[in-house]
DNA sequence: ACCTGAACACCGTTCAAGT
DNA sequence: ACCTGAACACCGTTCAAGT
């Protein structure tokens, strides 16, 4: 078989060549195919070649987010409506998450200190501070508001991911079935439908009840405490 | 050296004891801990000896989690204040991630369909139902609950983990310290505050603003929608 | 931030064999 | 849901040597 390799011209491989190819190696097998064998393959490289441009395997992760971040806020331009913006950043952020699970479940929610990430923390505190938001109200509604975005989002992923890799998805059959259910009647009760709720209303629920608060907040106490 | 082990006596194993062993290792180490040579050494069995009570090492991690839902939910009982319900199960999962942040960031978010978890769901629903909350409302609501609670109280673990496991905390210190920090006016005006934002009161914030949401939701709207 | 191949320590899992 | 030891496939990382 013709498995050897042609070898790869000096300064040919790239840390942005690198991060694309473990993206579409995520996308295309799901999360357990970040490795360095098949980056290597992939790459039509030396597994080691990875060690030219990233420190580590938690290194090249770092990168990794920092694609996505690119990725989310590609052509996101403010406008003068914050809630507005908000919204559009959380949903992109969730949007990058669907389109790239096993990526996302893996890297979103890592601080990369890159240019991308700078740029949505910027965009998220200018929209806060538009809302009327300042100092330590702006700095603590800008933590709850990531929280909630990253966290949703990175959560949403990581269920998703599972379902292309590991097993089976019908978790809930099972724990509504104990040996006694009217001990639990409450859980009993909405069974059916737990499984049917919407990770996407969920997650909209969570952000209007979010943005609604800075909304009366700020209406109620623009005097502070 | 006394590097020979005294052979474990049969059915001296249980799953408790070796849940128990894990737990101590990874309070005690860290989140790289969790292996089975490790495990081996602290049960003085044979590593393999795991796989006559856990199918895998994931597996294994479900019991743990197990575990964690029911040290979380020691000694709870519900009282005719579904608010105060709410906020008391809310800082049990947030102490346990405290308590236990190696074992709270590899286990808690994963579904068990354990007892204790349905013992937790139970008692979220019946909180909400005591709100005022039914059928489709209460589910959603659970969610964005469970979503909240749980993704906080997770990554609050995980960030605890890793300054025990890994690398420097100072991330902070680069992101804000670009070319042109001009550029991000708004994260350049907050960049000292960010730094000492305490993750607790962030989260003691959003459990809040959830909980008032609920409540102003079901006093505006009674009758749906 | 050059690329490769061999080697190292480690990790989860399997399985035949022991008690 | 018995316990052990040897073995297997794999994985991240290092390093001397090649271009």
């Amino acid at each position: 078989m013709a498995e050897s390799r042609s070898r790869r011209k000096r300064g040919s491989l790239s840390a942005e060549e690198i991060v694309a190819a473990a993206l579409s190696l995520l996308d295309r097998e799901g999360e357990s195919a970040l490795t360095f064998a098949r980056l290597g393959q992939e790459l039509s490289a030396s597994p080691t070649a990875v060690y030219r441009h990233f420190a580590s395997r938690a290194d090249l992760v770092v990168g990794l987010a920092d694609h996505l971040d690119e990725l989310s806020l590609d052509d996101y331009e403010p406008s003068d409506d914050w809630r507005a913006d908000l919204v559009d950043l959380a949903w992109r952020a969730w949007r990058t998450a669907v389109n790239h699970p096993a990526a996302a479940a893996e890297a979103m929610g890592v601080i990369t200190n890159g240019i991308h990430e700078l740029r949505a923390v910027d965009a998220v505190l200018r929209a806060l501070h538009q809302a009327g938001l300042r100092g330590r109200e702006a700095v603590v509604h800008y933590q709850v508001y990531t929280n909630l975005v990253l966290g949703s989002a990175q959560s949403h992923a990581m269920h998703l991911a599972r379902v292309v890799d590991g097993a089976a998805d019908d978790a809930w059959v099972q724990i509504y079935t104990p040996r006694d259910p009217s001990q639990y009647p409450y859980a009993e009760a909405v069974k059916a439908e737990l499984r049917l709720v919407d990770p996407e209303e969920v997650f909209g629920r969570q952000l209007d009840i979010l943005l609604s608060a800075i909304t009366a907040g700020v209406a109620a106490a623009p005097a502070g405490a």
